[in-house]
DNA sequence: GCCGTTTTCGGCCCGACTGTTTTCAGTCG
């Protein structure tokens, strides 16, 4: 069977969301319901190909995955060998396309799309807006003046604003509200949550926790004030819901903000409540209620006594169910609480874990710094070495160099380095490229110059689509050149504007390992590149990773937060980095 | 539809807020 035919994860995912929501609407079994978005949820983590399974152990094998029985196994089969599934036709063939789009708007649910569909016809979002227009869906019961006022804000929302934000748009609009909600006297710590505490690369609102201050026997007056000041923060430009404890709004540019207010005694348990992510809190309740506790945004209690056993601190939520502490950007419910009961939990990369940069660009190519500045500004965060990778000839927009300006520049760094040594210091400046892997899977400068640097990072900048089997094997080649230390932005996406080339990871990550060659975390926020599902993959597999910013400035270093906690929400760990090995231990690794 | 240190059958998280409701259903996170 042609590889290139089948359908891959995305796309198996996808159809079972749509699933899960035409059910949802038909009013079917909510607990069907949660098992198809489960499972759907469970295939977009996997970092194999749900064919590469299927071919090798079949439906057995499917059902062994977490989240996907028998039912669920059997249609992706279907789905895999067909190209389509019986089931699922059927319901797309009785299920307007336009009643899942009102699903998705703000204030929809199951049942309301479903009525206004019986009821009087309704499915589009276009038909939906006219009929708002002109009050004609008061008609219904439970649809009033303010439900209809509801849906065309709602309507309005989803035409002007679409979908999710990058992490880096989330944490800047964060920063600024959650300095003015810390400095409300009413406020003692504010905290960030959700999504964004657990780093995922993109996030859908902005979740803030903030702990009041002063007695207990005020604490309503003063959640109050707490939210008064909230609604009014001047990027406001819509209050969608205001309570004691929770609050909703949305910023001029559709960002939704949650704020919830809540004592200190409760932070632990707010905390880990707001943090999510939802899969992990439903299986982590589901745990404590096995063992005879509850557990929700103010505590844990024991259920026949009602006696409160944990909350003040986020560590003991977890200690109380038998738990060691799980990292924020380990909760999305993908085994990590099977490996808290058993401590087996990863010891995370963290910042002061790394000592060097292994991608930048200068003005030599297309940066904005000399080297000079670059060298200097990592100095300035401890870091032991640094890699200068310019681009290579082919990338003429990028004025990429070629093999006379990159053995120009190889002479100046091993001065720059002399100096260096004779001024005392032991940071070195690492001599590299970042060089263009061709059509053809051959590199962009000559076998032997690449033989005289101390590092070669290879990368993809043309010819995003070719097919799969193409690419893949125009990757492993360089891999298999024997010149290239470290594959960068493997995937090539731009998050939210260029989708991933197609390429076979697992068969790349093989080859990889076997070769001794890294792959790269580009830590700028738009690429991420591993993401999260891949570097957990690399690291089964044995893979070791750079986790590199790719600055093309001096103050782009500092976006290696973004790559670290990416890191991290893939289960990486110290060992599998490259670049938290002293100088010594790196130059081993790269085989210098 | 999935799952198992109470279970292969009988469960499946918990609470806040809103609107249209005289006591709660629907939605959301």
């Amino acid at each position: 069977m042609d590889d290139k035919d089948l359908m891959d994860n995305r796309q198996i995912a996808a159809i079972f969301h749509t699933v899960a929501d035409i059910l949802e609407v038909g009013g079917d079994n909510k607990y069907r319901i949660r098992s198809y978005r489960t499972g759907a949820d469970a295939i977009e983590d996997l970092g194999v190909e749900l064919s590469t399974i299927l071919e090798e152990s079949g439906v057995p094998g499917l059902i062994e995955l977490p989240g996907i029985g028998k039912g669920i196994a059997e249609k992706v089969e279907e789905l895999l060998t067909t190209g389509s599934c019986a089931f699922v036709e059927e319901l797309l063939g009785r299920t307007p396309p336009g009643i899942l789009d009102i699903l998705r708007l703000s204030g929809m649910g199951p049942k309301k799309t479903g009525a206004l569909y019986r009821e009087l016809g309704i499915d589009s979002i276009e038909a939906l807006e006219a009929a708002a227009r002109v009050g004609g869906l008061q008609t219904l019961a439970g649809f009033g003046e303010k439900t209809e006022q509801k849906i065309l804000k709602a309507i309005k929302s989803m035409k002007s604003f679409a979908g999710r934000h990058r992490i880096s748009i989330g944490r800047k609009y964060a920063a600024r509200l959650m300095q003015y909600l810390q400095a409300l006297p009413e406020v003692s710590r504010v905290e960030a949550a959700g999504s964004l505490r657990r780093w995922r690369e993109n996030i859908g609102d902005i979740d803030i926790l903030a702990i009041s201050s002063g007695p207990e026997s005020e604490s309503e007056a003063i959640s109050e004030a707490i939210m008064a000041a909230f609604v009014t923060y001047p990027g406001v430009s819509d209050v969608v819901m205001k309570g004691h404890t929770r609050s909703t709004v949305l910023l001029e540019n559709g960002l939704q903000v949650d704020l919830r207010v809540l004592g200190s005694d409760d932070f632990g348990s707010a905390l880990q409540h707001f943090t999510g992510s939802k899969a992990h809190n439903v299986a982590i309740r589901e745990r404590a209620k096995r063992l005879g506790l509850k557990v929700s945004e103010y505590g844990v209690f024991n259920i026949k006594s009602g006696k409160r056993v944990a909350g003040a601190a986020e560590a003991d939520v977890y200690e109380a169910l038998g738990l060691s502490f799980i990292a924020p950007e380990l909760r999305e419910d993908r085994g990590e609480i099977e490996a808290a009961k058993e401590g087996r939990l990863p010891e995370l990369i963290g910042p002061g874990d790394i000592r060097g940069d292994l991608h930048c660009h200068t003005v030599a190519s297309d940066g904005a710094h000399t080297y000079e500045q670059m060298a200097e500004a990592v100095m300035a965060l401890g870091y032991e070495y640094l890699a200068i990778t310019d681009h290579s000839r082919s990338l003429g927009i990028a004025h990429g160099l070629d093999s006379e300006r990159l053995l120009k520049q190889v002479e100046e760094i091993d001065s720059y380095n002399e100096k260096l040594r004779k001024r005392g210091k032991s940071f070195r400046l690492l001599k590299g490229s970042e060089v263009d892997i061709l059509s053809d899977g051959s590199l962009d400068h000559p076998d032997e110059l690449l033989g005289r640097l101390d590092i070669v990072v290879a990368a993809i900048h043309s010819g995003f689509n070719m097919e799969k089997a193409g690419m893949t094997a125009r990757v492993i080649k360089a891999i298999e050149s024997g010149r290239v230390n470290i594959i960068a932005h493997p995937t090539g996406r731009l998050i939210g504007m260029r989708e991933p080339f197609a390429i076979d990871m697992e068969a790349v990550l093989k080859a990889a390992k076997e070769h001794g060659v890294a792959m790269e975390v580009n830590s700028y926020p738009e690429r991420l590149d591993l993401n999260d599902v891949h570097l957990r993959l690399a690291k089964e597999l044995g893979v070791k990773v750079a986790i590199s910013t790719d600055a093309h400035a001096t103050d782009q270093f500092a976006n290696i937060e973004y790559g670290i906690h990416t890191a991290r929400r893939g289960w990486i760990e110290p060992v599998d980095v490259i670049n938290s090995l002293p100088l010594e231990g790196l130059l081993e690794f790269l085989g210098r």
